[in-house]
DNA sequence: CAATTTGAGTAACCTATGCAAAGGCGCGCT
DNA sequence: AGCGCGCCTTTGCATAGGTTACTCAAATTG
């Protein structure tokens, strides 16, 4: 459904994410913003915004709230294969392939910009700073996937939540949604299992345990970890994947 | 070491899988296969052709043998991410990101094309086809990524395995290394533990259920699947993200 | 050809994780 | 206010999978 009132500080989060990772002309900026002001989208909490097997025409790009990109299984056994934060793009590229191979579902209540794809392209064949810094996105998303198979492959379930939050905080970090070590934490508990590989039981049960030993407090959908180094420790973090963000930063 | 004998025929694989991606002009097929010959390299088993932390100065692609994708945790475990074949590039575009967020090993001796950065991109300038084709096999890469983590996070031990074997021969099938449905299988069982999230004692208690069911025949480095439905049937098999190949081939 | 290494296969034991069931809390709806 | 429902939480129990340690065969080395 289109957004009527469109206030224009809703699209700050992307050029924060994109001019992090390219140093983006101001004529760029505008480009975008104007692109992206024109195909807001809502959706509500649960709603798929694209399924496995659609063909892909468009780009979304999210500008509040979080996705989950997931995949399933036939008996309804779902992973979620990564999260989707505002100032991300869910597919900058996926309309070279045929078809999604997975589905994208709002988390919670959602907003975000459709661009159809001849616009995009028409958009980037004029910005190749824009365009690479698309490229550097999905590449960064390749390189949070790779982090999430040795999570699921290698991790226990302790290591494995705590090194999801320390993910969480230094991926919202950038777009401004950190405050201190704390940040708002608004999907379920079934959510962080089906991310983390766990039962909704056990994922509760970890919950406790990282309470207990005073490693994180989450309450009233809030998540505050008050010793991040204990944390990142606790998770055997390795900031490698996601210094990619950083470096890149530095260079603008 | 670079290669002295150069049979024009080992870059094969690559000119096949690109072109089932996009099709090649015979002109970009030359330019790519001179390329290639250019920087011909071997590696030995167990050798790192580059690893995490490294910068990224040039583009790889595997001519032949296994080449592995992996992470290391502090303590030791290891997760292969993901398995790279004779015909796939290790790293196309990694070099937009500052350096490696994982490593690659040589799981077999094998031999690679290394191309400089400079090289591959003045290359890619000219032919926007060969480029987007580059693109696809990024793309495909992060779509297998995606299924293995749903491999790692929901499927059980048998499922797992059987799935792993599934992918491994249908990756193999179009560059025509899987007679009937037998391949080569020149790793060992750690590795394939490494690659299903498994201890090695339980990859072995998995190896011997599913000769037990009939479903795979795996001796003296070879794996034959005498029903390969119903492996697929035991693997919860989805082809939609390697689809996303045989669609693109059919576009041709 | 002995010495060594590497990989595959087993077994015993133990623990991390899954599963089923049930209760409590908070929130929106009527 | 009262109801229903989604979400969180807890408990008890079952089991998949990890760990350690050992054997054996085959490959590699000297």
């Amino acid at each position: 459904m289109p957004l009527s009132t469109a206030d224009r500080s809703v699209v700050e989060p992307v050029i924060r994410r994109l001019s992090a990772l390219r140093p983006l002309s101001s004529e760029a900026r505008a480009l975008l913003e104007y692109a992206l002001l024109e195909g807001l989208q809502r959706a509500g909490s649960g709603e798929d915004l694209i399924a496995e097997g659609d063909p892909v025409d468009a780009v979304r790009v999210l500008l509040s709230g979080w996705l989950g990109r997931y995949k399933m299984l036939e008996d309804g056994r779902r992973q979620i294969v990564n999260f989707i934060f505002p100032g991300e793009s869910c597919d900058a590229h996926a309309y070279l392939l045929s078809e999604m191979d997975h589905s994208i579902v709002a988390l919670t209540p959602a907003v975000y910009a459709e661009i159809k794809r001849a616009r995009f392209e028409s958009l980037l064949a004029n910005n190749p700073t824009l365009s690479e810094a698309f490229w550097c996105e999905t590449l960064l998303s390749s390189a949070i996937q790779r982090e999430w198979a040795i999570n699921l492959g290698r991790r226990v379930a302790l290591e494995r939540v705590a090194h999801l939050f320390c993910e969480i905080l230094e991926r919202l970090r950038p777009v401004g949604m950190v405050d201190g070590n704390s940040c708002l934490m608004p999907v379920t508990q079934m959510d962080l299992a089906d991310a983390t590989g766990l039962s909704v039981v056990h994922l509760n049960r970890t919950l406790q345990e990282l309470r207990a030993a005073g490693l994180v407090v989450l309450r009233e959908r809030t998540l505050t970890i008050p010793d991040l180094d204990a944390l990142k420790n606790a998770a055997l973090y390795s900031p490698s994947y996601l210094r990619l963000y950083r470096t890149t930063e530095a260079v603008r």
